[in-house]
This record gives C-alpha cells, structure tokens and sequence, in this order.
RNA sequence: GCUCUCGUAGCUCAAAUGGAUAGAGCAACAGACUUCUAAUCUGUAGGUUAUAGGUUCGAGUCCUAUCGAGAGCGCCA
C-alpha cells in the first residue's frame, strides 16, 4: 500500500545493512488488537545479527509518524497499529492512489457465446469475471479492451445451415426462436445421421473458402443471433469493445498455415495437419478435409490481435474445461514464433444446481439466462413491491453479479436463487443496503462542507477506516491473481462494519459539531470506496430499496 | 487406461498463493426497534482442514501414498 511505502524501505535498507536482501512485505494482521503485520524477520531467528536488527526495528519503529503503536513478539512476529492522523489525505485521493505505477494494455477475451443459441447460465460466469477484471483494470489505469469473441463459426453454424436445407427453412428470413429450436435438432442429427454429416462438414468446408452461397446463409444467421444478444447483454449491463468472432479471421488462416507449412512448423498427419512439436497427444492444427477448428481459428485471433490491436496481456475468460486446449494454444505460440506477449487461461469452474449438477430447468434444456433474470425482478418485487423498474433492474443484477463474483473462479458452485437474495447475509442486496443508507445519511445531513477534520472517537469508527484503507490490498489481489472474489468478500467486510458504525449511534442527533462532522466524513469515506468496489464489480449502486 | 483439478463447521464458501489461536454467511439458539431506511445490529454454539507419512523455525497451502468426487484426453467449439 502506498501509504506504507516509506516504512518498507526503511525496513529494507535496515535489512540490508546486515546484509538481508529481501522484499519486505506488509500483511493486514490476524491479531485483533493490531492492524498490519511483517513477518520477514521470523525466519532470522538465528541469524548472527539479529539482536542489532531487532534494536533498529525498534528505533525505526518509534521514529515512523504512521506507526502508532507496534510490538516484537518472541518469534520476531513485527505488530504495529497506524497512526489515524496521517490517512486523511491519502482517503480524499483514493483513485489516484490505487493507479499502477506500470500501466499495461490488456485484451479480455470472453470466449463468446455461440451464436443461433440463447445465452444461459453457463455464460453467467465469463461475463461477470470478465466485466470486473475489465472495470478493475481500468480503474487502476491500464487500458482494456475487451472482445466478446463469439462463437459464430465452425461446425455448430454448418449443422444449422444444413439443417435448414434440408428442412426447406428459408435462412434470410430465420427468427431467433426458430434458431432456438433448430440448434438443439441439428447437432442430434449430426451425431445421428451420417449423410447430415457429410453434409455439413461439406458447408463448414465451404464457408473457410469463403463461398458466396454459404456465406450468405452464415450472414443471415450470425445477423438475427448478434441483435438478440446484444439487447439481451444490454438487460443484464454488459457490453465489450470489440464484438469480433471466429469468423473475423478466417482469411488470415490461409496465409498462416502456409507460412507455418513453409518454416516445418506443421506437417501432415493421417491427412490433417499437426504441429511438428514433440508433443503427446500431437497438436491438431486442421481437419483431414482441410477445414479449420477451435485452434485453428484461436491461433488466427492471436495473429489478427498483434497486428492491429497493440497489447501486452490477452486473458482468456472461459471455462476449466478448456484448460488442455489453451495449454495447446499457449504451447504453439511460443513454438511457431509468435511475438511474445503475456497469455492467460482465467479459467473458471461450472454453475450447478442444489444438487450439484449441471444447471438446468425442469425441462431439461439449459435454463436461459434471461429467464434467470426476470425470476430475480419477479422476487425482489414481491419483497418490496414500492421499487421502480430501474431500481429493480439494478438490484436483479446486482443479485446476478455479487453472488457469482463472491465465490472462487477456480472451484465449481451451487447456484440458489432463494441463497442469494436472502434478506440477511452475505448478498448484494446487503451490500446495496448499506451504501443506500450512506447516501441517505448524506442527503438528509444537509451538510455542504464536506471539509471536517477525522476525529476518530470509538472502535467501530477506527475498525472501519483502517478497513476502508486496505481496498489498494484488495485491488491488488484482485488484479494479480485475477480474481475478483477478494473485491466482492471485501465489499462485504466493509458494509458490515459501517452498517456497525451507523447502528452504534445516531449520526445526526450528534451535538458535538466537529465530532458530528468526523462521522459524516467517515460515511463519505466509505460512501466512496463501496461505490469504487462496486463499479470494478460492474455493479451500480442504487439510490433507494 | 493416462493426465489434470478438487476434498475445510450440519449446509454454502473464505483463508494474503508457506506465517501466529483456520474465518464469514445460511440454518439453530439468546438478545436489541418512541432512534438517520431493522432488507439492520450484538452475542452463543459449531473444526483432528478426507486419511497416513514427509519437507520446514512454521503446512489447509509444498512433496509421497491411499480413499472419495469431478473434468479433459487429434479431426466438436
């Protein structure tokens, strides 16, 4: 954290003199009676100049004007309480404290939606992971873009297209419901009916040749999906920078695997083309027929991005199961040459229902992820029937997004709506509650001059700042690691304690006006920093519930 | 069969990616509304971190084995 930087190079140059060169690392501490920790001394124990390193820390520490109080403890644990006085103005200019000192550009790829079928809870996790790591990235100053990346070409567009000749469906006309229906048909018939396959591989052959008639139909088709996705990710607040698809580099593939073929990057194996990696199994690149898969077209949005879009990072925001295949990806980019950039899989487990299996409805299809949304409207409008649309549409998906974002990425989890919108817990309802008390506290204080002075005056009120200062930790975690479940558990951790803080007392019936001012500012301080969580969540804050 | 991931309170999940006495929420029980929004707050109880070894000053986290669960494994994406 920025406001400890000082105290960690002291500490360092005091390690170095006795010749100890290492990163010193300040961690918030697990003892109640004190707030941050450094535990890099513990592991000297024995070292010869231990005693005159322990008496430097001791000077240090009483010299420093952010310490307030500290102890050494026997296993050379270094506890230290902040100084209060020293944080006002490091909380006034929050968002420019949390900027990176590198800024760095990243690509999110979402690792899209197919198109000609509806989004579903499936997609719930990529798109919330996705939308905080692009919010939070952004508020700390690297430049994102993000690419939705469907999934509109390949075989599943062959099957439907297929399918439709042979059904007589005239394509330029096709609704999103008849899509809907026919996806599900034609990829049965293709595991079914052998002329069905021979027909549709003969389609998928014919779009990466770019052939007029199948391209046609394929237009058509990626047109009256991409409308219903966009209105639909436009209900449940998200949008992308780059709505680009498998289908964008289809051109771009030809070159490549000539090249490729050239330097003996790739040869012929059974007919199709491998990588000439020693690898177990070998890296398929093409299909027997020539036609292109998952890889093929993966491997060309890598060249497609570092020829026109300048980048340093390209994260991957798609499921575990995909693991082997991004192992593949990452592997062949490093072995055919590609200009280095940083790649990673943020992979994440799947959504289950109570029982643990894959979500689904009653029906056996894939619950939509629109009717997810309109279940959550329908409950939170029976449990307050005042609201207004707008703020029921915000609180739906602050229910879909906080919920989803409070668990670990890596590990698969059990979906229920009745758990997440509980009235009491750890929900986005609570978190709302509490920032809308705040705001309301705000309001009704009338009080214009925000200027007051942080008198610190009970427990509850030190708990909460030393709190509201640890949020650079959190980013910090979040962004590192990707993960967002740091920022949303520590959203939570926050409201609780100024939910404990407003409870404690009433604010505005305070006769001390200076101390009446301290609270006030406390409450914009946490005001402040639950809306910053709340926006690298990509949740927005509501005025009322 | 091979490879990978996981196993933490009755349930759902955390745990600073090796630090001290493993924390939250739900459910249970006991309390707090003439008070700024009680969709709130406080307290109690709940654990041999699957099991057995090992490495380390120090292990839920690293290594090995066993048991259990899930996922992936060249012409789907």
């Amino acid at each position: 954290m920025k406001i400890l930087k000082p105290l960690i190079s002291e500490f360092e140059s005091l390690l170095e003199n006795s010749n100890i060169h290492e990163a010193i690392d300040i961690k918030i501490s697990s003892i109640e009676k004190f707030d941050y920790q450094i535990n890099n001394l513990v592991k000297y124990q024995n070292h010869k100049d231990i005693e005159k390193i322990l008496n430097g820390v001791e000077k240090l520490a009483l010299d420093n004007q952010i310490i307030d109080s500290f102890e050494i403890t026997e296993k050379n644990f270094f506890n230290f309480t902040i100084n209060l006085n020293n944080v006002q103005d490091y909380l006034e200019n929050f968002k420019e404290n949390i900027k990176t000192e590198h800024s760095k550009k990243i690509i999110i790829d979402y690792g899209g939606p197919n198109i000609g079928k509806p989004l579903h809870v499936g997609h719930l996790r990529s798109l919330n992971i996705g939308r905080s790591l692009y919010h939070t990235n952004k508020l700390i100053g690297n430049s994102v873009t993000s690419d939705i990346h469907l999934g509109d070409w390949g075989m599943p567009v062959a099957q439907i297209i297929a399918y439709c000749e042979i059904q007589n469906i005239i394509i330029n006309s096709i609704t999103v419901d008849q899509l809907i229906d026919i996806y599900p048909k034609s990829s049965e018939l293709y595991r079914s009916d052998k002329s069905f396959q021979i027909l549709a591989k003969e389609i998928n052959k014919n779009l990466n040749e770019n052939e007029n008639e199948s391209i046609k139909k394929w237009k058509s088709i990626r047109n009256v999906s991409v409308s219903e996705l966009k209105e639909t990710l436009s209900i449940l607040n998200h949008d992308f920078d780059l709505w680009l698809g498998e289908s964008d580099v289809n051109n771009i593939i030809k070159p490549m695997i000539e090249k490729l073929t050239k330097e003996k990057k790739i040869t012929l194996d059974d007919g199709a083309l491998v990588s000439t990696q020693e690898k177990e199994p070998k890296i398929l690149i093409t299909k027997s027929d020539g036609s292109y898969l998952y890889l093929t077209t993966d491997l060309g949005t890598v060249l497609n991005r570092l020829e026109n879009y300048e980048h340093d990072i390209v994260l991957y925001v798609v499921d575990n199961r995909q693991k082997f295949h991004f192992e593949q990806l990452f592997e062949s980019i490093e072995y055919f040459d590609f200009p280095e950039k940083k790649y990673e899989h943020v992979g994440f487990g799947t959504v289950n229902d109570e029982k643990g299996n894959p979500f689904k409805t009653r029906e056996g299809g894939v619950k939509q992820l629109i009717d997810l949304y309109k279940d959550t409207c329908a409950y939170l409008k029976n449990i307050n029937k005042d609201l207004n649309e707008e703020t029921i549409h915000e609180l739906a998906n602050t229910v879909l997004t906080y919920s989803d974002l409070l668990t670990n990425r890596k590990t698969d989890y059990k979906f229920n709506l009745n758990k997440f919108t509980n009235i009491s817990g750890k929900t986005g309802i609570y978190v709302q509650y509490a920032q809308v008390r705040a705001k309301r506290l705000i309001e009704k204080s009338q009080d214009k001059d925000t200027n007051g002075e942080l008198i610190i005056t009970n427990e509850e009120e030190r708990n909460l700042i030393v709190s509201l200062l640890n949020l650079e930790f959190y980013i910090n975690q979040s962004t590192k690691f990707n993960e967002p479940h740091h920022l949303a558990n520590y959203l939570y951790d926050i409201s609780n304690l100024f939910n404990n803080f407003y409870q404690g007392e009433n604010i505005l019936s305070v006769e001390n006006e200076e101390v009446k001012k301290s609270k006030l500012l406390i409450t914009k301080y946490f005001l402040q920093n639950s809306n910053l969580v709340m926006s690298c969540l990509g949740i927005n804050p509501v005025n009322k519930m």
